[in-house]
DNA sequence: GTCTATAAAGCGATAGAC
DNA sequence: GTCTATCGCTTTATAGAC
């Protein structure tokens, strides 16, 4: 019989969906084995640092996941518009268009920030650089494209927030259309938000 | 001798305090007891629903001063403009041009969404209502009003998000500049930010 | 109105059998 | 690698003295 778990990565992402969900100190062993449908000998056998473990290895693999698929190809991608609308398109997908919401701003307002403050602070604050490079490359003045790209990033943050408050991922849906013309100078297109 | 506590109103200050930096779950009645310098004895004298029923008078406070301050003045002064600059002072001033941080958006993003779930809503929602009303009156076409609202109420609340996650306060007062220009079409006043 | 003492439950973490 | 049992601590909440 093979073995249930073969490694942490299995099981990161059930982790990481109970700490998006209940926050660092609401995220129990209890709920986290639930969810995991492992007991607490098998998470501390992956975690031996146990939950501040756990919460550290999530922080990780979302910082990779954005690094890959959002930070790298704005800084690198040929075409800086593209990149900014697959980021878009993206960002949608990721957050299942306002119905999840972004880990690591959750971290961020609460006690969990002292804990991870500079993988917190080093999250945002590549999203906003590597964004900024995609719109100076795409032709705007740095400070213009600086100034953008943070009002970008708060949106979207600010966005998460709203739709969450009110029940009503439509909130996220527009704050992301807004988004996209502030930008882009454009309408985000029909076959991007289906698709996402 | 007087009576060290009158009412609940003297120590509901510093129970909101507790919550917005630790969060629902955070808030542990260790934690309030010392910050209010009172034993749990008082405090389940004051609140004897306990930690439930603090987090309820608390919320109902900030609405209450929201209501006051921001969103009647939004519905009802004379001069929209006017309101709508008032309004982004009052945001810099309540919180700390981003060292504190919105507990109404702090309890949207976790657990306590589903314990105060509506006091949540209606707080957003009034928020942008009134200020949809006002930008309305001041001359803007109905959807762009309600369009801009939300964009900016957004845009405080990632804007907080992003202040606490950089630990940098002046991404708050960035992104208040920011709304300033789209809501009014100038800059804020220097006379406004200082007095903040 | 404020306190201490205490109850009952849940927490993170550990030990050790299998 | 997975489990159960358990430790020690903290949690919310209550009881009752003053």
């Amino acid at each position: 019989m093979p073995r249930a778990v073969a490694g942490r990565g299995d099981i990161l992402p059930a982790i990481a969906e109970v700490f998006r969900e209940h926050g660092y100190e609401g995220a129990s062993l209890a709920l986290i084995g639930q969810r995991t449908g492992l007991g607490k000998g098998s998470l501390y056998h992956f975690f031996p640092g146990g939950k501040d473990e756990m919460a550290a290895a999530v922080l990780a693999e979302i910082d990779a996941w954005f690094e890959a698929h959002m930070f790298g190809p704005l800084r690198d991608h040929a075409e800086p518009d593209v990149a900014i609308v697959a980021m878009l398109d993206a960002t949608d997908s990721y957050f299942r268009s306002g119905g999840r919401v972004c880990l690591i701003g959750v971290f961020a307002l609460g006690d969990a920030r002292d804990r991870f403050g500079s993988a917190v602070q080093s999250y945002f604050a590549r999203w906003v650089e590597a964004l900024a490079e995609a719109l100076q490359r795409g032709g705007r003045e740095p400070s213009a494209a600086r100034a953008l790209a943070e009002e970008a990033v708060a949106a979207i943050q600010g966005g998460l927030v709203l739709a969450r408050a009110l029940q009503d991922t439509e909130a996220f849906t527009r704050t992301l259309g807004r988004i996209a013309i502030t930008l882009t100078g454009r309408p985000r297109s029909a076959a991007g938000m289906a698709s996402a």
